[in-house]
DNA sequence: AACGGTACCGAAAGCGCTTTCGGAAGTCAA
DNA sequence: TTGACTTCCGAAAGCGCTTTCGGTACCGTT
């Protein structure tokens, strides 16, 4: 109790050993539990150990057991920032999960110059992770055939056109928006546009099939100019709205499925603007589940997927992946949960 | 050539020395460029490491020279999720800046049952970590406070009430605030409420006194119930501005000022709710710049601050708190830039 | 031819920890 | 009392790298 931790020099397994009269080794191995140690030296080198203070070095842990104990995470490049309002959250769960392995999550981005798989060559080749987490996948994504081929552990949050061979975490996206379409249709409308967004980006692209396939089976009919691709937030959205409503009432459309909350709100502002009334006129419905589509006016109709949980059950997934034995790719589909509110109502506006 | 990297078996220095026929110490020197190495040596010795795929250890290496070459980030518990746009743009900025100098960004997050202390401790006493970044300060900080007494290089993005005997970068919350009153002012408004955040977090505070010196200095008048706290996200927000509509016609503010953008947002969601226009009955303005108030109808009045070039300083500062020899602290403050637009007119509604 | 000086490299110790191996006690049965 | 086990701990090697130290070989001077 007297030589308490001195900040400067800080307490390695030597010093404590030595402190106890007791060999590295042993320390080493009582603090590990292996069972060729007295239980009472046990007790006495976990009391000293905390007593004084002692952390063991990470670095010479790693290098003596061959071990990373770190998962690597790379943010997407990504041209419009404050794009990803999930990140942040998938994030706080991977890592929450993470710790509860004792196991560190580290972030990088990619840098003018270098694109993604230079950066995950680099953490991997230094050994600085064991595995990695990736996120918004594209329909053909170079880091997942890249880590495919490479062998390492790795996980993605989101598919890719050929998901056979890889561990995966996604939503049903398809799913979600035929359920909408079939809530929509329910209601009675017939005329659905949908403003979808980047169809490079699998989620985007998933959204956009369920939206035809549904149509389709439900012998719905697309009238023209109701499926407009490249809306990725508020202000393409305001612009893509505008551009629906110039179409006859006639013809236009009495429901926008948007392939975001972010989307829905740019076209709630359009018809607001264009003087005609969400829900009444135009039923609105979007993806994400995001705070502000509470406090919208009408309140906003989606479909919500909770990405802390997300980001933990990733967590689990990449860490079984580091630890076990290589098996066979786990591949989780997650389905988003339908969010009534008061944006969508029966065409006409006669309240459902 | 003939031999390339084996996957299962890394190249390490010895591996590659044996190759090259010389010592592994001469390896290390030719690749970390001491003088004593003859250029020759040093260019073959470089050229096998680059065929033969020689990435050191960094564990080793770090266990070797002592070093750490790592940045802490522990993520801000926060009750209400998605509340902070900026993070996930501050965390790029802030990796970016440390890949150019081959350090690491390990982001933590705290799991249930214990506090940012003890995740603090653990990073930094099992040396993983050789400094912290910290973000969301609150006027009275633990995280700021045990960081300060226990030496370890620390940045806080945002000041606390004591912010003299530490490094931080911050936004000059009060004077953007002062600038907005005068701006709203200057356009011949004088009835102006203000709808603040939590008070316990600094930025909002701070916004809070920019606004109230600045009606002090300028002989404004506050009226009854325009000062609101605790307003964070669109919903509080839409429900503090229908209590803010509740006033006389003749008592109402002409003006709303908001901590957040996402504030300004449910505020505008109440005006209009209220049958009122934004603008013409009543002006608003937020802070932060974020995309969806460009979509807005009006588009939003507001304070910009670029949160990735905020995560880059931050990153250069802690680079060289880490590097240097103990300085004294850096303190930067950064102005936000106002950014007019639509949803602020003068009272009564004739254009500016 | 002997000298000091320089350029270059190998040997070896060490970073802080883990883990195998062997040996000194202690235990028990015959 | 001896032998065979256990129990428990120390010694030592090793993880992959860095860095100091010293030594050889070569250079140019007197």
């Amino acid at each position: 109790m007297s030589e308490l931790q001195s900040r400067n020099v800080p307490v390695t397994i030597a010093r404590l050993a030595r402190h106890l009269g007791l060999s590295a080794g042993t320390v080493s191995r009582a603090l590990n539990n292996y069972p060729d140690i007295a239980e009472k030296t046990r007790k006495r080198v976990q009391k000293a150990a905390l007593e004084l203070g002692y952390r063991p070095s990470s670095s010479a842990r790693r290098l003596a057991r061959g071990i990373i104990e770190t998962v690597g995470f790379v943010l997407p490049t990504t041209r419009n920032q404050h794009s990803d309002p999930f990140l942040a959250e998938i994030l706080n769960g991977l890592a929450s999960e993470l710790s509860l392995h004792d196991w560190d999550l580290l972030v990088a981005s990619v840098p003018k110059g270098q694109n993604e798989i230079d950066v995950i060559n680099r953490l991997a080749g230094s050994g600085k992770v064991s595995g990695f987490v990736i996120a918004r996948t594209r329909r053909e994504d170079d880091r997942v055939n890249y880590l495919r081929k490479s062998g390492l552990p790795f996980v993605a949050q989101g598919r890719t056109d050929t998901p056979d061979d890889y561990s995966w975490l996604d939503i049903d996206n398809e799913q979600a928006f035929m359920d909408a379409v079939s809530y929509l249709r329910d209601l009675g409308h017939a005329k659905i546009a949908f403003l979808g967004g980047d169809p490079t980006l699998n989620f985007a692209w998933q959204r956009r099939n369920g939206y035809l396939r549904a149509m389709a089976d439900q012998n719905g009919h697309i009238g023209v100019g109701y499926l407009i691709d490249g809306v990725t937030d508020e202000l393409s959205a305001f612009h893509a709205t505008r551009r629906l409503l110039t179409i006859t009432e006639q013809d236009r459309p009495t429901a926008i499925l948007c392939v975001t909350d972010a989307v829905a709100i740019g076209a709630m502002q359009a018809i607001t603007h264009a003087g005609l009334t969400v829900s009444r006129d135009i039923s609105i419905m979007g993806f994400d589940g995001l705070p502000i589509g509470e406090a919208v006016q009408p309140a906003l109709t989606t479909l919500h997927q909770d990405s802390y949980e997300i980001g933990r059950e990733v967590g689990r997934m990449i860490l079984d992946l580091c630890t076990n034995s290589p098996s066979a790719p786990t591949q989780t589909l997650w389905q988003a949960k339908l969010t009534p509110r008061a944006s969508v109502n029966r065409p006409g506006g006669n309240p459902a």
